[in-house]
DNA sequence: CAGTGGTCTAGACCACTAT
DNA sequence: TAGTGGTCTAGACCACTGG
């Protein structure tokens, strides 16, 4: 592992084990060089990343300040874990409703980039939390990249089969979000009535070479989702 | 301004006006250095602000490939502009329904870090997008930051006031979202019915010293709701 | 294995904050 | 004005991609 992260990661593990709260004064740079015995390069780049992941800010002149955000079950939007973590006190489990090789529909073929006679694989899963329904999802998979599911890989986590079983990297992801009323069907597999509120995430998923892979539409039961999004630095 | 943010600049406005696409190939590191003239570490900065913004994607041992995302009419979570660069070819305009000092509420405690004793302004409007509602919004602002708002400013860029109307330096931001039923009250403000969907968006702004100085709520019609999140790197 | 991006260093100098 | 984080350099070396 990477000195710049190796060391990120003991700066996050010291403020999660003691607990310090937002705006808790860490020591200063030059402490953490010493401590570290790495130039100020290096120190600079953890505390960046750490920044990056909303878990500290930095104040030019000031110090370096804890950030603290979060509020009970929410879920970050940012942390392409899907909810292992942010929920990891939480009971999730997932049916298969159906997973198959299929040709890809126009805006399947729009999203994963690829041509009509693209085989895809297509899966859709209800996810339940604590016994309730969470959400229901439908995903296409590029075949040529993810050349192999099967019933049991879809039934836990796709994600770490395409990373460790594999070998894949993620790199990044775009996601669109909007809210609707759900139809007779979706408001069946939710446990809802019909024209009642959906919370919906388009998400697509590149590889670290840019190439797409993932294209999936997740609706979520209004009840149970609550997300949160750090947002750094002026971007303007 | 800064070297790696001028260069920044200069590279996403060649992205622009000469529209490349996603997978675009932008020349190699040696030649942004000859280009402009800095080190290395200066260009790697700059393309990092870039990657950061959802403008490029760096490939080790292949390149720097250009990211272009966007559907149309989706409005970034990211950029902390409010609508004013996403939807910039739309009619906005605002309608501000109540301006006033006020005691702040357990809620408006919690979130701005202050007692009850605290002023704060409380700003509710309606904000319209082609003469149709788009959403309505209550916003709390810690008055010992905010020193002064009058109806005039708050009709328009509240930030913008902010910035350089006040001087303050916005530093980050937390979003919260989910959905959920409009009540009576809410469907008449947006033109909808009771029970209809809404998407919800509570945002809670900070200087860059970690102040808290803004606490908003918005409700967003659904019709004309619809946000994209471009996420970088696997956060795990 | 050539090409390309990523990490890391040591140090000079700059810009902001708080007192 | 002392303290603290930010920028920038020049260069050595590392790690990944793709023909």
């Amino acid at each position: 592992m990477l000195k710049y992260q190796q060391i990120a990661n003991e700066i996050e593990k010291y403020i999660q084990d003691h607990d310090l709260k937002q705006g808790y004064k860490l020591p200063v740079l030059e402490a953490f060089i010493a401590q570290y015995g790495v130039s100020k390069s290096t120190i600079t780049k953890s505390l960046d990343l750490l920044e990056k992941k909303g878990v500290v800010f930095q104040v030019r002149g000031s110090g370096i300040f804890v950030r603290r955000h979060k509020r009970e079950g929410y879920v970050s939007l940012l942390s392409n874990q899907g909810f292992k973590k942010d929920l990891e006190d939480f009971q999730l489990t997932s049916k298969v409703i159906e997973l198959n090789v299929v040709k890809p529909t126009q805006e399947v073929m729009d999203n994963l980039n690829i041509g009509p006679d693209h085989d895809v694989y297509y899966v859709k899963r209800v996810r339940y939390i604590n016994g309730e329904t969470l959400c229901f999802e439908e995903s296409y998979y590029n075949k040529e990249i993810v050349t192999y599911l099967n019933k049991e890989i879809v039934s836990e986590s796709i994600f770490q089969y395409i990373r460790e079983g594999l070998g894949l990297k993620i790199g990044f992801s775009d996601l669109f979000l909007h809210a609707d009323q759900l139809s007779p069907e979706e408001a069946e597999l939710l446990g809802l009535e019909p024209g009642n509120p959906k919370f919906c995430i388009e998400s697509l998923f590149y590889l670290t070479n840019g190439q797409p892979f993932d294209f999936s539409k997740v609706t979520y039961n209004y009840k149970q989702s609550h997300f949160f999004i750090q947002v750094n630095g002026q971007l303007i």
